[in-house]
RNA sequence: CGGGGCGUAGCUCAGCCCGGUUAGAGCGCUUGGUUUGGGACCAAGAAGUCGCAGGUUCAAAUCCUGUCGCCCCGACCA
């Protein structure tokens, strides 16, 4: 491809629009262009990337035994409707005001539509089947340029299974297959647990990539070998200390205490012997949560925990029940002063099971009580996970101290189990002769997603730093000093040698532009080698190679050069 | 859905508060000339219903109302 002819429409300035490095660039690079709100067109050299992206899936989707198709983008709004999907996707889903049809986000009532008809027996399965489509999604809020869309690339793989080892395997299979897929793209990922959420069933994986640009928070061991989304995430710490004797309860006056730090100083104790009192509405119900010493309070545990949304009490609320403010609430005699009515629930986070000695509020401003035993002076309801955890915490599995960090997911694997079948029919005869549902899995990849991911981590100020694998093209081979007949000569004799050789090769070919202005633009494109004519390296029989990773320079000659480029592609 | 910001030339933006020449700059584009190893220079040009609709006014890019679009934060996110 030659940049004088072709459509790569670079620009030096930085759209005022993108806000994270990978929209920026995809813009300043001529890669996307923004048609509507999270709506974009993909120009050649990004398509090239994507195809590259694909290429890799398609090779390694094949090599587990699945099968590509293509779906319609256009499915029936009665399909969903009897999975129960129109009200589960609500907004999400993309309607159409002249059709009783929707904009498919995902295929799995049309893969199940597919199974139904035509899988009868266990003996034609297991099937997996996979497409690489546009889905349509009308997300809330597009943003960070390609990273979420309205419209986006997708593989989406399912498997068909007869039982539930089967569906096991065909998990598996796709968990090594996206190792391979994420690892050939030169992306560093690690996988997490998920919940399932709206797409049911009973178990899914996400393969994240660490990420500034990312939506999720993570807590990742310093090894990526476990990590797992703070909502759920654990980490080794000490429980509070029981110490042998209980001493009696006694009431402290604390004036103007107000933060767990304060307290600690003022009664020169450590904070593993403070419990921290925080009050929630779990429904209707108010939940007094004791964590302990300066720990925070977890909410999507205490969620899980609750069964219920919880939201924190009104202070107005909290001081008409209690008859004290926040800073001086605690289990002791809570229930005795508050209304009956009310019912409080009194919950503790793990750390403070069977505590004793421990200083919390008297429930009376100003006022805390001292030698609290959690067993003898109160009863807790339950202990439960409710902590969030810590960046340089131990991990769980003692695989070194954990990081907090963004995530973007990358793929998310789902064991959906008969959930569709059931909701569809699709049964089939299994060695019995008893009919069984059939077993499902769904697999989503984001390709977008792999390229924006790979550029946020790959770049620099002058512009991307593409991977060999995801490069739109290999070398980018620059004319320099276009009014020299040798350069113009050398360099399409160039040319055309290394298409006869069948590189990639993007040329810089343009007469009308400076030096200075090409190799601006070629680190800004930044494929992964430049190959520059210069004439006085000419003159000495010389092409130089630019890494553009490196910066690193060397010059080859000329009639070794092919040779030279064939073994660059090799490391 | 809540909060904030922005819509003026292809791009980045100034002008708006405080209404009043013919609406500007830089980049890009066209033509001619000079340049050519890190986003060159000179000259001459083309390019805008100031997002849209209504209102106030002798007069609106500027003030008011509505509306549409875009970005950011939050909520949401198979």
């Amino acid at each position: 491809m030659r940049v004088s002819s072709g459509f790569i429409p670079t620009v030096k300035e930085t759209p005022a629009d993108a806000v994270i490095p990978s929209h920026q660039l995809m813009i300043r690079a001529g890669m996307v262009r923004a048609l509507a709100a999270g709506v974009y067109a993909y120009l050649p050299l990004c398509y090239r990337s994507f195809k590259k992206a694909m290429e890799i899936i398609r090779q390694e989707m094949d090599a587990i035994g699945a099968q590509e198709l293509h779906l319609p983008a256009l499915s029936p709004i009665e399909l969903w409707e009897e999975t129960g999907r129109v009200k589960a996707f609500g907004d999400i889903l993309f309607h159409l005001k002249n059709r009783p049809l929707v904009l498919a986000p995902t295929h799995e009532e049309v893969i199940c539509w597919l199974a139904k008809n035509h899988i009868s027996s266990y003996k034609e399965m297991p099937q997996i089947w996979y497409q690489i489509q546009t889905k349509f999604r009308n997300e809330p809020r597009p943003r960070s340029g390609v990273l979420r869309g309205r419209q986006f690339i997708m593989k989406d793989s399912y498997s068909l299974d007869s039982t539930w080892n089967g569906l096991d395997k065909s998990y598996d299979l796709h968990a090594q297959a996206y190792k391979k897929i994420f690892a050939r793209c030169g992306l560093n990922f690690f996988i997490v647990g998920a919940s399932s959420g709206a797409m049911g069933g009973t178990g899914s994986q996400e393969f994240m990539m660490e990420s500034n640009a990312g939506e999720d928070i993570i807590a990742v061991s310093a090894d990526n070998s476990n990590a797992a989304n703070v909502e759920v995430a654990t980490s080794r710490v000490p429980a509070a200390p029981r110490d042998s004797e209980s001493k009696a309860l006694k009431e402290v006056r604390t004036p103007n205490i107000k933060t767990i730090d304060q307290l600690a100083e003022f009664l020169t104790v450590d904070h593993n012997r403070l419990a921290k009192s925080v009050v929630y509405w779990a429904d209707e119900t108010p939940v007094l949560v004791l964590m302990l010493g300066n720990d925070e309070l977890n909410e999507a545990k205490l969620m899980t925990a609750m069964g219920t949304e919880v939201r924190p009490i009104e202070a107005e609320k909290l001081l008409a029940l209690t008859g004290a403010d926040g800073g001086s609430i605690g289990p002791v005699g809570l229930r005795e002063r508050t209304p009956a009515s009310a019912k409080f629930k009194i919950v503790a986070d793990n750390r403070l099971r069977g505590a004793n000695n421990l200083i919390s509020g008297a429930n009376k401003n100003d006022f805390h009580i001292m030698n609290i035993d959690l067993e003898r002076d109160c009863t807790i309801d339950s202990y439960y996970d409710l902590r969030t955890i810590n960046p340089g915490e131990e991990s769980p599995n003692d695989t070194g101290p954990l990081r907090v960090v963004k995530g973007v997911e990358l793929g998310h694997i789902f064991k959906l189990g008969t959930k569709y079948a059931d909701a569809l029919h699709a049964k089939f005869l299994d060695e019995n002769g008893k009919e069984q549902p059939i077993i499902m899995g769904s697999y989503g990849i984001g390709v977008e997603r792999i390229i924006a991911c790979h550029i946020e981590q790959n770049h620099d100020e002058n512009g991307i730093i593409w991977d060999k694998s995801l490069a739109p093209f290999m070398f980018h081979l620059v004319a320099v000093g276009t009014k020299s007949k040798t350069v113009i000569e050398a360099s399409e004799q160039l040319y055309a040698a290394m298409q006869a050789a069948g590189l990639e090769v993007l040329f810089d070919d343009r007469t009308d532009v400076s030096p200075g202005f090409k190799f601006k633009d070629a680190d800004l494109l930044g494929m992964p080698f430049q190959v520059i004519v210069g004439e006085k390296n000419l003159a000495q029989g010389k092409i130089e190679i630019k890494v553009r990773k490196t910066g690193e320079r060397s010059f080859v000659e000329k009639e070794s050069l092919i040779l030279h480029l064939k073994s660059l592609i090799e490391d």
